[in-house]
DNA sequence: GTGAAGATTAACT
DNA sequence: GTTAATCTTCACA
């Protein structure tokens, strides 16, 4: 089933623990993927450094960030890697929570043949990599999540106990920011990120 | 208009 | 553990 506005517009650290073990489904032409979140980071826009639209900086990037949650916020990093973010809470409240790692369900072939590799466990363990295998990319940008092509569907419950909360990676440069346990993993999960 | 830096990855030593 | 690849975005002039 698929997820509806309501479960976005709340607040990232609430839908970042919910979302552990949803369904993330993306259906394009060259065929459907599936695959179940199991690492996300949550950014809180106005008091969190690492978050680009912190100090509630407002730009044409940051924008769908201020809109309502269950929108797609995509950005390049590096010059060369996709990163792909949910955006949560109610309008003017920029919050996002950015996907660091799926297990693939379906379509693992075709994963296999767009991120080039035969190892499923390579597939999705990372920001960049699990764009690449789901065929996410700048288009994406503003996608609607409860559309048709690209959305959340329940998956499996994951307990409270099962969640591990950690530092947030490669934010080095954000002050004190970089400290917050604003990292969600389901634990003994093989699929997290390094 | 110009310049610096980055929510990463893969390939090194 | 260290580093190159590579280009958009933002800040400032």
């Amino acid at each position: 089933m698929k997820i509806e506005r309501d479960f976005y517009n709340r607040d990232a650290l609430t839908v970042a623990e919910e979302v552990l073990g949803k369904t993330l489904v993306h259906i394009t032409e060259e065929g459907i993927t599936k695959g179940k979140i199991v690492e996300v980071e949550a950014y809180v826009g106005p008091k969190d450094r690492a978050s680009h639209a912190y100090n509630n900086l407002y730009s044409e990037r940051t924008k769908i960030q201020y809109g309502e949650g269950g929108y797609v916020y995509v950005y390049l990093i590096y010059g060369m890697h996709i990163c792909m973010n949910i955006v949560v809470n109610k309008i003017s409240m920029p919050e996002v929570l950015l996907l660091r790692a799926l297990e693939p369900l379906e379509g693992i072939e075709l994963m296999k043949k767009r991120r080039k590799t035969d190892k499923v466990k390579l597939l999705c363990n990372g920001p960049g990599k699990l764009c690449q295998a789901m065929g996410i990319g700048k288009d994406n940008y503003g996608e609607d999540l409860c559309g048709d092509f690209l959305y959340l569907e329940n998956g499996v419950l994951v307990q409270k106990e099962q969640i591990l909360k950690s530092k947030r990676i490669n934010i080095d440069y954000a002050g004190e920011a970089k400290d917050y346990l604003w990292r969600f993993t389901i634990k003994d999960s093989s699929y997290v990120s390094k």
